[in-house]
RNA sequence: GGGCCGUUAGCUUAGUUGGUAGAGCAGGGGACUCUUAAUCCCAAGGUCGAAGGUUCGAAUCCUUCACGGCCCA
């Protein structure tokens, strides 16, 4: 050991002397440590061995080392593997006085296997009285201190192997993030929906109205951009004939960042061919019911709020949603067109906290967001949209300036988007020609006409009931989290 | 883009009306064969986010910038 480095409590540069020695018996970075047994399975085996028993079974476990407390000649180790923690119980009887002396050498952070038999304390905790251990892996610099964990945001995100390390309720989310896109896929996969994988580099982008990244390929010399959606695509496929079809997966959008917003975020869309957006409301209440009974329960609580996920969720038209929160009805005479539905706006006071849109659909989306979408705390689907503003979506037949779409809520959030998609092919067209002239007016997030697509439809496409669902929100809503970056392991941020 | 708040040791943090920093954990030395936020004794560890400014003197007051959080657009 260099005193040097003691002297100046430099942790990085004694571990390193420590490493050192480690190489000296040549064994610092063993390639492996089996047969080994979960941590998780022997607190659930021995769990009825009762305080200040042996059993003589031979166990050996491995994990990083997370607490040492050193009794003289008695010293205990904390391993921690993903199913748990374990303590060592090591005794100088046991070991001999070389191999316990060596335990001075292992610092928190290092990972180590061990073998022994199970017991349990005096005390009641559960240990492994080992006669064996070896260094697996050196922790050159150190962790999170143990009992306050690492509470910093910045470096939770930033250094998220260490969040992950140190905080369990981090790593539980994304365990759960993991079963609940189980959960999901296995529902899909039961009812007949085939998985399919789709250009995430895209000539054209398309689907959504949203800006996106451009890259650009060298050889084939052109810009490609990353895709908004996979929504053009997936019909693709529905007009080839898989009937069901689904896409999971990352979508890019180039627009800021917020609790609910991540530049790169996990979608899933589906399109089932003969059926209609109300068939669709009830697939997702019922999938989004069963991803929630995999990670808990059907009640969740999120930023305060005890929402309650059990189908049936009510159905609610934008039009009554926004009269009941503003008194504005957006289907009356007095509000057909973008100057009249301003004047309700202003009349109703509200002109300080709605911006001002340029067209009839855009106002009435901001006057939903602005004063109905917060008040959405509970599951409900918001249904029929203004044509204007969904160009995939088939009219609804007893009005054309509506479509047959709804998004579902919850906790304010939106967390899916569906539509009868629009199968007519000269209607397309013409929804095509009305983004191109929003384009020409100054709508960046208008969407491009897709030729392509087009002639597509043009081969016939059965009708199709099709969803997006935000799958990054859906898990903070199932998980508590009140950011999106709690649930995206490593989020966007500035560098 | 705007407003507010934050940034002090590896981690978690204290720091009063301005007098160049105090602790716990981790790390170092020592004691200890049932601890578990182990305990006890000793010693060490800081360009106070960055750069300017005010002042005899700045972690503290002012300005700008960087990064983060929350709210708003």
């Amino acid at each position: 050991m260099d005193e040097q480095h003691a002297e100046h409590g430099d942790v990085f540069a004694e571990r390193r002397d420590r490493l050192a020695a480690w190489r000296e018996t040549g064994v610092a970075y063993p390639t492996r440590y089996q047969p080994r047994d979960e941590i998780g399975s022997l607190q659930a085996a021995y769990e009825s061995l009762e305080a200040g028993q042996d059993s003589s079974d031979v166990r050996r476990i491995a994990g990083r080392v997370v607490a040492r407390r050193v009794h003289g000649k008695l010293t205990f180790v904390v391993l921690k593997d993903l199913s748990g923690e374990l303590q060592l119980f090591c005794q100088l009887d046991a070991l001999g006085d070389e191999r316990y002396a060596a335990l001075e050498h292992v610092d928190l952070g290092d990972f180590v296997g061990a073998e022994g038999t199970v017991m349990r304390t005096r005390r009641g905790e559960l240990s492994l009285r080992i006669t064996s251990w070896e260094l697996l892996s050196k922790s050159l610099r150190p962790m999170p201190e143990k009992y306050h964990g690492l509470t910093n945001v910045e470096t939770r995100y930033r250094k998220r192997y260490l969040d992950l390390a140190a905080n369990d309720d981090s790593r539980e989310i994304f365990v759960k993030r993991a079963r609940i896109i189980a959960a999901i896929r296995r529902f899909l996969d039961d009812r007949g929906f085939i998985e399919v994988e789709t250009p995430v580099l895209q000539p054209l982008y398309g689907g959504a109205l949203a800006k996106p990244f451009v890259t650009h390929h060298n050889e084939l010399n052109r810009d490609l951009y990353l895709r908004i959606a996979t929504e053009l695509y997936l019909k693709r496929c529905i007009i080839g004939g898989i009937d069901r079809v689904y896409e999971i997966g990352k979508d890019f959008r180039n627009e800021g960042v917020s609790f609910k917003h991540n530049p790169e975020f996990t979608m899933l869309e589906f399109y089932e061919a003969y059926v209609d957006y109300n068939h669709v409301m009830t697939t997702v209440e019922q999938m989004t019911a069963a991803a929630a009974e995999t990670v808990g329960a059907l009640k969740v609580t999120f930023r305060e709020h005890e929402i309650d996920l059990t189908p049936p969720w009510p159905r609610l038209t934008m039009r009554k949603a926004i009269e009941q929160e503003t008194g504005i009805d957006i289907g009356a005479e007095d509000a057909r067109t973008v100057t009249d539905l301003q004047a309700r706006i202003k009349e109703k006071g509200l002109a300080d906290i709605v911006p001002l849109a340029p067209a009839w659909g855009a106002q009435v989306d901001d006057l939903f967001s602005e004063c109905v979408e917060p008040k959405l705390i509970q599951p409900v689907f918001i249904t029929e949209h203004p044509l204007e503003t969904s160009p995939f979506a088939k009219k609804t037949p007893h009005d054309p300036r509506f479509v047959e779409r709804f998004e579902g809520f919850i906790a304010g959030m939106e967390l899916s988007n569906a539509f009868s998609e629009l199968n007519d092919p000269d209607d397309q067209r013409e929804r095509f020609m009305q983004q191109m002239q929003d384009l020409a007016d100054g709508d960046e997030t208008a969407h491009r006409l897709d030729e392509d697509f087009l002639e597509a439809m043009e081969h016939g496409m059965p009708p199709t009931g099709g969803l997006g669902m935000g799958l990054d929100r859906l898990v903070m809503v199932l998980t508590g989290a009140p950011s999106i970056r709690d649930v995206i392991l490593f989020p966007a941020l500035r560098s």
